[in-house]
DNA sequence: CCCGAATTGGGTAATTTGGGTG
DNA sequence: GATGTCCAAATTACCCAATTCG
């Protein structure tokens, strides 16, 4: 009845040796000396998150091994979606896209800003289409508090506005957002955009 | 408060072990060793509670998956503040500020030492700003009674005075106060103060 | 060739795993 | 279907001297 969710996949000093061709001695020196990030057990084993281990490889330049990657594949994936946009037509064209798009995502709705306040602490969405022109929101504001807030998952944020301020693009990314669309926006370039953002968040996460 | 309602969220050693990625007789011995607290059912069943486990989980550096963040954002949340202060003034103006700050908490007030006695245990506060000159009463002695007593709720204290003594913050700290401000205060300051220290209370509990 | 730092390799004790069973 | 218990096997940390590297 609880959902339990599969088991976390973490790697040990031996097998981060093992990825990167040395020997478990060397990984737990790169640890100590805070090279790589890892956590202990109370029994004092050396863990470390999939994530770190990918970006750790990564900066020293070498191949993430086939695990890894699907592993981050799978961390990437988008199974909430949310829908923050008062124009009707708009936010339900978008829900019936991305819905068949990503089939087994879950598309939640919110068309003004108290739904919206509903919305995203339960939803949990991976992914928020946001209209900056919501009546009485601050969608840079609140693009901000979705971003930085410590009890959601860091969503992929995408303002979406129906004039083409100069100043709008400029302000969304200074506040965190991911994409900047302009109404009406092109659906067939959507889930290629989607898809390299939700690939950096798997590694940028935390 | 309202704790009481829901059912509480409990873990499993199998739960406990899937997020930190080992097998559940793992999660037992170190239950066993006494690295982990848990209880067992009478039928032998391991449980966890959630601010033990995020205790646990930060203590050895791992992550806090989603559904224990959102448990202690709950346990964190507000519901009952409770002023104490013989300042008509001072106490009406926080009791609007924390108002409108807390939408949803009860702001209850008390002027002298006897409407605090009646209040405290009354409406079980979350949260108390308490006076330290009251009349008639030792701020300290009623903190550390506050604080200590198994029938609330270990709420958050926050010491306020007019006069500016050196001695005072000490004596607060020393008395278990979690804040210490000097009238007139910084309102502005308050929300970001009060939010960090609702999030340690909710691991910090027993 | 020398120096210091990083890495290796092997032995030992402790921790963790995985599978079968209730 | 989830969980506790038992236990042997596998994995891992730790220590430390030897080796390699730049």
């Amino acid at each position: 009845m609880a959902r339990t969710k599969k088991k976390e996949r973490v790697f040990s000093a031996h097998e981060v040796a093992n990825i990167c061709g040395v020997v478990n001695q060397t990984t737990i020196n790169w640890i100590d000396k805070g090279h790589l990030d890892a956590f202990r057990t109370p029994g004092g084993q050396y863990r470390v998150y999939p994530d770190v281990l990918a970006r750790f490889l990564q900066k020293q330049n070498m191949r993430l091994p086939e695990e890894l990657k699907q592993i981050l594949a799978e961390q990437a994936r988008i199974d909430q979606i949310l829908i923050v946009d008062d124009d009707q037509e708009f936010n339900n064209l978008l829900k019936r896209f991305m819905g068949a798009q990503y089939p087994e995502a879950k598309v939640t709705q919110a068309f003004d800003g108290y739904d919206a306040g509903r919305a995203i602490p339960e939803s949990q969405p991976d992914l928020v289409f946001l209209d900056i022109n919501l009546p009485g929101v601050d969608g840079y504001k609140l693009c901000r508090h979705i971003k930085e807030d410590e009890n959601l998952t860091r969503p992929l944020v995408v303002m979406v506005t129906g004039e083409s301020d100069p100043d709008a693009e400029a302000r969304s990314t200074e506040a965190g957002a991911d994409a900047f669309l302009v109404k009406p926006i092109d659906m067939d370039a959507l889930p290629d955009l989607i898809g390299k953002l939700s690939e950096s968040r798997a590694t940028k996460r935390e």
